[in-house]
DNA sequence: GTGCATTCCAAAGACATTCTAGGTATCATC
DNA sequence: GATGATACCTAGAATGTCTTTGGAATGCAC
């Protein structure tokens, strides 16, 4: 895909962010592997936010491991072989209080940033 | 000193955020020390955030070695010997560039948390 | 003037997460 | 059957933060 190497400006900033982006493309799009989960991210976020795969995977791997998402071997309509994941009751719990702790960072955040208005 | 430990919840989505929180006290108040520097983030986020000494003074070298900010040892209206830091010009388009990349961050972020809207 | 909390700085180690860079395999197209 | 996009995976290095630990100066209580 010509991955172009303009070098990944988010990095650091995306530093936590990254379950709460993989749960909540899950929990917006269903069922979806693992790539897919890459390119949604991209895509949604106009180009903005770019998920490696070097950081992808292990992601997944660790999310399974704390049985926030499912996996199941499976074909796509192409018949092609993948890892495709939903979101487990747990899972669906974790983006939640992952979200609500993004809101409060940002808000914090936003404290510093602007003169406390009110 | 009973700094109650609740375990920092906040560690990883802090990634990458630490200089432009730092810059942005440094601009906001003029002339700071380290410590009043975590003690204003605190006060200010409302105890949401917490800068950790063991994270800030490598922060401040950081900064310090890319010319960011600027130090210099002095006493305080305690007569207590403090290191002063303030920002340097080009700590000021650094802070500018840091606020921008961080808003762009969130509004990215923000269209995988919600439907997209219009 | 001793003891204690607070202020202030700093180094060393552990730890988590990401990135880089590599690898494998499938499928379609030419 | 080569090429390119798709799809998955892992090892290793880099990065940045936290924890821990320490030291030193100040102010207060007794």
């Amino acid at each position: 895909m010509s991955r172009d190497k303009k070098t990944n400006e988010n990095n650091a900033l995306l530093q936590g962010t990254l379950d709460l982006l993989v749960l909540k493309s899950l929990s917006r799009n269903g069922v979806m592997h693992g790539y897919g989960i890459a390119r949604f991210i991209q895509q949604i976020s106009r180009e903005a936010l770019r998920v490696e795969e070097g950081s992808l995977y292990p992601a997944l791997h660790r999310l399974e491991l704390e049985d926030l998402i499912l996996s199941e071997w499976g074909h796509g309509a192409s018949g092609r072989r993948a890892k495709y994941y939903r979101l487990s009751p747990r899972g669906r719990k974790r983006l939640e209080a992952e979200e609500s702790r993004w809101r409060r960072m940002v808000e914090a955040i936003g404290l510093v940033l602007e003169p406390a208005e009110g």
